[in-house]
DNA sequence: ACCTGAACACCGTTCAAGT
DNA sequence: ACCTGAACACCGTTCAAGT
């Protein structure tokens, strides 16, 4: 079968997840798609596109079914336990793109639903971009840190010089502490000076 | 000037914060050690190593005097926000850091005055691992999408698809924004159910 | 003990040559 | 248009040989 761009985005993607980002090279990419090594560059400019590709693919699975008939505080909590569901279905992927610019773009479904819930919460229109950013960053830090393993870590950690480490978390434990960020993230939205709070 | 493991922990920093972590490179490091590439691995077994030691050599530079006396609400303000000056001032290497594990070790001040402050909050000691561990996950996000330049990124972005794009964030803008994130750790904390309020 | 040159096994990418 | 082999300019790291 012939190499395109499509196929080498998605092997490129498999083999991120098997051996990690770093491990990804051009060479091996070209041996997984029975090509050439040179070959590649027919249909793709360089390994940065490839990445970025990959990035893109897993972007496009983002399929928000935004409940718009419910309250904003149930639709923010959806969208963004279905980001972390994303997320954790492609952790090598996106320990790797959440720390980079550029993977949450003004066109995604996910920012322009974050945008219009953040309006239905009675946000004046000049603030929510800059809520909205906020609110990106906290996500990508609770994301990040759960794929690289630091949160689990952390929360294995004695809290005193003299005790002992905690059981490590579970994943109910981590679905928890999702949780626990997530209505921190609400209380704050709600709680936003510039916010009309709707009225009935 | 004869090579040490700290000289090639200092110059490699230096190097960093010049031109990113991905720039540097054994032989360039070597380079400006005026030292020959090999020489190096008789001081360090190998680049990762140096990674860790550029990033252990800022870590020692975190120096909270954590004001014990204040309100618990204001010594995690101080540092929250002593966190993210350091972040600033190293922005490559915390870049890089901030995406990985086991940039905040248990015996580290950071973590032992955190756990301290949550205590004093009057959050059970079984809860504090994994209140911090979530605080940290916060910060990482904060500073990351800072220091890449995403949050800034995010906030000029138009909230509605006629809208244009907001103007760019300056830095008492992204001083506002990160102290809007503290406040809501500090009332995830205030508001977390197994918290009991210390008395006067 | 410390340094060094040559060498090995890789990279990403260019380019001229093939079909 | 698409593919390919050789080659270039790099990497990190090993190792035998030097002082």
């Amino acid at each position: 079968m012939p190499i395109t761009e499509d196929g080498i985005y998605d092997v490129a993607l498999r083999l991120i997840e098997a051996d990690g980002v770093e491990a990804l090279t051009m060479r091996k990419l070209a041996m997984a798609l029975n090509a050439n090594p040179m070959s590649l560059y027919h249909h793709v400019p360089n390994k940065e596109a490839v990445l970025r590709g990959a990035t893109a693919r897993v972007g496009s699975r983002f399929s928000t079914r935004d409940p718009q008939h419910l309250p904003w505080q149930d639709r923010l909590r959806h969208m963004l336990l279905d980001f972390r569901e994303l997320a954790l279905e492609h952790p090598k992927l996106m320990t790797y793109c959440l720390g980079r610019a550029e993977y949450i773009q003004p066109d995604d479904s996910f920012w322009l639903d974050l945008t219009d819930v953040l309006a239905a919460a009675g946000l004046p229109a000049e603030e929510i971009p800059r809520v909205a950013a906020t609110l990106c960053a906290t996500l990508t830090g609770l994301m990040i840190s759960e794929l690289t393993g630091v949160v689990q870590q952390w929360a294995t950690l004695p809290s005193a010089p003299g005790g002992g480490p905690c059981p490590a978390p579970t994943r109910p434990d981590l679905d928890a502490m999702a949780r626990f960020v997530l209505n921190g993230v609400l209380a704050s939205v709600e709680n936003h000076p510039a916010r009309v709070p709707e009225q009935g």
